[in-house]
DNA sequence: GTCATTTCTTGATGTACATCAATGCATAGG
DNA sequence: CCTATGCATTGATGTACATCAAGAAATGAC
């Protein structure tokens, strides 16, 4: 477990590379994201204080993900084997499941307007801290639709 | 660890309830879904031989899944408690945050064609196994939909 | 075997969101 | 200070998929 400060904008993780790395976030933060054949980029997932970031691969494959930093920040860096000798957390991991299976039903049963509002509501603090276009791309859909939907939300008040 | 045989069409955990079960399939076939606001069912999972099908609720939270039995099957029950006294298995937990790292890239980023085409090659047996109906709720869009991809894709050979 | 129910398919139409393009605003760098 | 670059907004148009409706085929109940 190594402590490190990475200046914004560094790339930790291509896609790719073979690596087991996890970040664990002290302060700032990161985002963990695909490219895909069209050249379009999805947030797979930001990570905040206290939060872990990793490419959930499978041991010894190439990650499917690009982890970068989108403001300075210090983080702790270890791999899944050291983690994994001194016992994982495991409400942890659950905690992780469940966030992983909400964003599933979320995505599979929700209009562009039902995904921000949830998403506001569940991370009022990261729509400050990231420009919009990277919030679209966390919610799957364009910075112009997400921007018609805030227009529409606050008309309503 | 109870071992229970359930036939087909058993509804064995409800959404709103309060449940810790988790269900290990020796043989046959489960899935787990919601029914969202507008009354659509949308297939979470599905839990063929072998497979550990759960809510990964928070602990004493009301679960948002059903969980129902598709084929005749043979089920060990546990509760989560039990698991965790007993020392998970931390490769399954893993290789299932992967499994649900690829369904959310897949969700975000692919058509209704390329999911289809990336479902049938990951669980050619299934769709063998369950209504077309089924498969297009488990991709997220609708039987009439996929009935025009797969059209589609036989014509192309 | 007959009837009822569910499943699948096909066509017509609707709609949410994507794409493309132009403009206005910031912010950063020299 | 001025210019370049990235970001947000707005409008016009396109498209993938949903919805609605009807008929055919398969499955199950008795």
């Amino acid at each position: 477990m190594k402590k490190i400060n990475a200046k914004k904008g560094t790339l930790l993780q291509q896609k790719g590379e073979i690596s087991s790395k996890v970040y664990l976030v002290e302060s700032g933060l990161l985002r963990s994201y695909t490219i895909d054949e069209k050249g379009k980029e999805h947030i797979y997932m930001f990570g905040p204080e206290n939060w872990l970031v990793a490419d959930n691969c499978e041991p010894n494959t190439p990650c499917q993900l690009f982890i970068d930093v989108i403001e300075d920040s210090i983080i702790n860096v270890a791999t899944k084997e050291e983690l994994l000798k001194e016992g994982p957390d495991l409400n942890a991991l659950l905690r992780r499941l469940n966030t992983m299976q909400n964003r599933i039903i979320m995505l599979m049963g929700s209009s562009a307007k039902e995904r921000y509002e949830h998403f506001i509501k569940t991370y009022p603090n990261i729509t400050q801290r990231v420009p919009l276009k990277m919030v679209a791309s966390y919610l799957g859909i364009t910075p112009e639709a997400l921007s018609r939907v805030r227009n529409e939300l606050s008309q309503k008040k």
